[in-house]
DNA sequence: ACCAATAAGACGACCGTTCATATTCTCAGG
DNA sequence: CCTGAGAATATGAACGGTCGTCTTATTGGT
């Protein structure tokens, strides 16, 4: 067994510091803090800082818990709600402060750094098909509304969710959240 | 008549550094040479980074050509096509890699400054409310192929806006643009 | 005793900001 | 029309601090 390893410990703390500040906003000395180790130790785990965030966007992205949209148990429409219901209480906790990490990044780092695009990208496109497969078991069963084909829908509703999601930090409320599932009760059902 | 000033050569110059690199991701010496002017210059016009960029966002807002939704003189549906394909358009100019100043200040600095989260939230807020009163225009002509009522559609519609922007700097392309334009289609026509 | 993980501090560069100085413009008074 | 005092602006060096990264010495487990 190794001696306990602070790096878990690093990866959390800068999840934590790059979601709530931004990776501009955040330093090596904040993330050394937070994890409670000294700022030396950090490189003797990543790279750089670069390749810190990396390791942090790849862990945010398993924490978006695909697999629940492909939960055959469930019915499609109410599978896919409870999927956004399960990211809007993921918000909620942070009194949606800290928005979507996807979305952040997407934002901030797209024109530095080519890989980190990438790997939002990526994430988002992953996330979209999946969210276009269960529209597509919901159109088997007749429960789509709307004469759009489930990949238009798809990628329209992952889009239109991160566009509530950066609002909903904008204004610290759900509002644009309910008003996401307004609209998409309105295409599904 | 004052001596001409390098006041709005900074605004210029600060409004690309940011929409280019973000706010954290751009100092001021980046500005002042942007502008072609020492360093030291740029606190003879501004308080501070911060009115700089609070500057910047006004001139922005502004930008945004609210006035041609205001324009009576077109009929309510292509209007407001025309104000999003004129975003888009702006959009284009530098191959989707901005994206939006609102979406961008929004993600960025939401939780570092009170200041600019409010000029973010007012900026959008005035925004969507010039689009719900062209949407409660297109009810009144029976051209609003949806059971919502034009608050809640041209709530969404704004934050699917910003969504699909993101989406399109992410990816730098156009796409997402195409389908919020296909989605907004099937609500208005 | 060996070796990898860790800690601590130092690196040069750049951060946002300030300041003392130099330059330029405005506009009285002669 | 000229002059020169005074205000406004421009300048670039310098401030303390922090940035991301690296080097070196020490630690602790096998």
């Amino acid at each position: 067994m190794p001696r306990p390893s602070v790096r878990e410990q690093l990866v959390d703390a800068a999840a934590e510091c790059f979601h709530e500040r931004g990776y501009n906003g955040t330093g090596i000395q904040d993330i050394a803090r937070t994890a409670g180790v000294p700022k030396g130790s950090v490189y003797n785990h990543f790279a750089s800082k670069e390749a810190l965030a990396a390791e942090v966007m790849d862990r945010y992205a398993v924490s978006r818990k695909l697999e629940m949209l492909r939960d055959k148990a469930v019915a499609p429409v109410p599978r896919l709600r409870a999927h956004f219901e399960y990211l809007a209480s993921d918000l909620k906790q942070f009194s949606f402060e800290r928005g979507c990490m996807f979305g952040n990044f997407g934002a901030e780092l797209s024109n530095h750094s080519d890989a980190m695009r990438g790997k939002v990208d990526s994430g988002l496109t992953l996330w979209t098909t999946a969210v276009t497969q269960v529209l597509e078991e919901a159109r088997a069963a007749g429960a789509l509304m709307t004469s759009l084909t489930p990949d238009q829908l798809g990628q329209f509703l992952v889009n239109a969710w991160e566009g509530a999601v950066l609002r909903a930090k904008v204004t610290r409320s759900r509002t644009p959240l309910d008003g996401f599932f307004v609209v998409f009760d309105s295409f599904v059902a």
